[in-house]
DNA sequence: CATTGTCTTATTGTCAACAATATAACCAAA
DNA sequence: TTTGGTTATATTGTTGACAATAAGACAATG
C-alpha cells in the first residue's frame, strides 16, 4: 500500500500528510494559503516536527511551495499551470498505455472488460454519472496505468500528477461533462488493448486525455470572461 | 536556482542534502548502503532533525527508500530498475524534445550549434571524449529539455531521472563509449530541431537514448556473466 | 536440538525550547 | 509626502532530550 494514495494510520507525520493533501485536493483549503506551521501544528494536534515532515512530503509532490525562512502556501493551479498537468498526463499516461498493452494478461483485459460493463450499468442510475466521473473514470485510468510495468511510471503518475488532476478537477467543478462520450472511448481504448494494438491504444487515451483538457479549457476561459 | 542541482548554501537541511546526493549519485556512498540518522548527524556535525529532512528531500527524488521504524538505505539499482529509468527517460525526453522544438527561439538554436562546435573541437585534446561523456553530453541534453516550455516536465527531468541517470552511468562507467558516435547524433537532432520537425526531432532523440541504453544493457549482461 | 516467548538494546519518531531569519512597522531625513 | 534605514515581531530553522518501535540476544520449554 502507498503512503501518498492512502495513509490514513502510520507515524503521525504521514497521518497529518495524508489528511492535509485531501483538504488541498478537495479544495477544503484554498489555493494560495499560507501554511503556518504554529497553526497547523495546533489544529492536528502535533508538535512541528511530525508537521514540518508532513509540509516537505506536500512539496514533493507538488501541492505546496516553500520559500526558506518564508514559509509554505498551497500551489496556485493558474491556467498554464494546468495545462502543462494535462501536457504531462497525455504524455506519460499514453505512454503508460501502449506499455500496459504490450504486457497485460488476458484475465486483466477481461477485468477491464467487467469494469466497462460495471460502469456503463450504473451510468443511468441516480447520482450514475456524477459517481461515474469522480470514481469509475479514474478507476478505469488507472487500472491500465498501473499494468504497464514500469514502477517508475507508476509512482509518478499515482502520487504526482493524480494528486494534481484531482485539484484540477475540483477547481473546474461543474463543467459540461459527458460520461456517455468517456464511457465510449473508454470502451475503443479496451478494445485497441484486447487487440494488441499498443500505437492506437496510446493514440485513443491522448485523444480521451486530450479531449477532457478541451472541457477544462474552454470552463477556464469561461471563468477568465466573468 | 535550483535546490537539487545546486546547493551547497541555504540551511543546513539544504546543504547536507546536497552533499549526501553528490556522494549517492557519484558512488562514494554504496548503493544499500544503510543511512543511520545518529551516525550521519555526527558525520555532517548537524542534529538529527535537519538531517531527517536531507533524509526525506532524498527519498522524493528516489535516492533512498526508507521504512517506517526500520531506517533508510541507498537505493539498490539493479538491471531492471535502470531499465524502466530509461525507458522512462526515452519517453519523457524524447517529448521534451518535441516540445522544445515548436518553441525554441532561432537564437536558441544557433547555442546549441555552437554547443556542438565547442564539443567537437574538444573531443580531440587530451581527456576530451571522457569530458564529452560527463560533462558536454548531459550539457546537450538539458539545454534541449529545459527549453521545452513545461516546468512539470523539465523540473522532474532535471532533479529525479537524471538524478539516477548519473547513478546508473557510475554503476557502469568504464563502457565503450563512442564519442564520436555521440556526437553526429546530437548534431542530426539539432538539425532536425533547425528544421522544425518534432516528430522527428523526437524520434532521433528516443533513439540516441536508446543507443545508450544498449551500451549500459550489454555492460550489466557482461557484469551478470562474470 | 529446535522453537517460542521475553527482554534488552539500538534506532527511529516526537516533542518543546532556543537561534536565526525575513517581513513589517516605525521613525527620521530629504 | 516619500524614501531610506532601523528596530520589533512573528515565523521558520535547529537543537538535544524523551518516547515508541522493531530487530536481535537470550533463556526456557517442547
Amino acid at each position: 500500500m502507498n503512503t501518498v494514495t492512502d495513509n490514513r494510520q502510520g507515524t503521525l507525520s504521514d497521518q497529518v500528510f495524508w489528511r492535509i493533501k485531501e483538504d488541498i485536493v478537495t479544495g477544503v483549503t484554498p489555493q494560495g494559503q499560507k501554511m503556518g506551521e504554529a497553526e497547523l501544528a495546533k489544529h492536528y494536534d502535533i508538535s512541528r516536527g511530525p508537521l514540518r515532515e508532513a509540509l516537505q512530503k506536500l512539496e514533493a509532490i507538488n501541492l505546496v511551495v516553500k520559500a526558506p525562512h518564508a514559509g509554505t502556501h498551497v500551489v496556485t493551479l493558474d491556467a498554464e499551470k494546468m495545462r502543462e498537468v494535462y501536457q504531462m498526463r497525455e504524455a506519460m499516461e499514453g505512454f503508460a498505455t501502449r506499455l500496459a498493452t504490450q504486457v497485460m494478461s488476458k484475465n486483466e483485459i477481461n477485468n477491464l472488460y467487467r469494469l466497462l460493463d460495471q460502469h456503463e450499468a450504473g451510468i443511468n442510475d441516480t447520482g450514475g454519472k456524477v459517481y461515474f466521473q469522480e470514481e469509475g473514470d479514474p478507476d478505469f485510468h488507472y487500472y491500465i496505468f498501473s499494468k504497464c510495468g514500469n514502477v517508475q511510471l507508476v509512482n509518478y503518475l499515482e502520487n504526482q500528477l493524480y494528486q494534481l488532476l484531482r485539484m484540477c478537477r475540483h477547481r473546474t467543478s461543474r463543467l459540461p461533462y459527458r460520461a456517455e462520450k468517456a464511457l465510449s472511448e473508454h470502451r475503443s481504448i479496451v478494445d485497441a488493448i484486447n487487440n494488441r494494438d499498443a500505437e492506437f491504444a496510446e493514440m485513443l487515451m491522448r485523444r480521451h486525455i486530450q479531449s477532457s483538457w478541451k472541457l477544462v479549457e474552454s470552463m477556464l476561459s469561461e471563468q477568465n470572461q466573468q
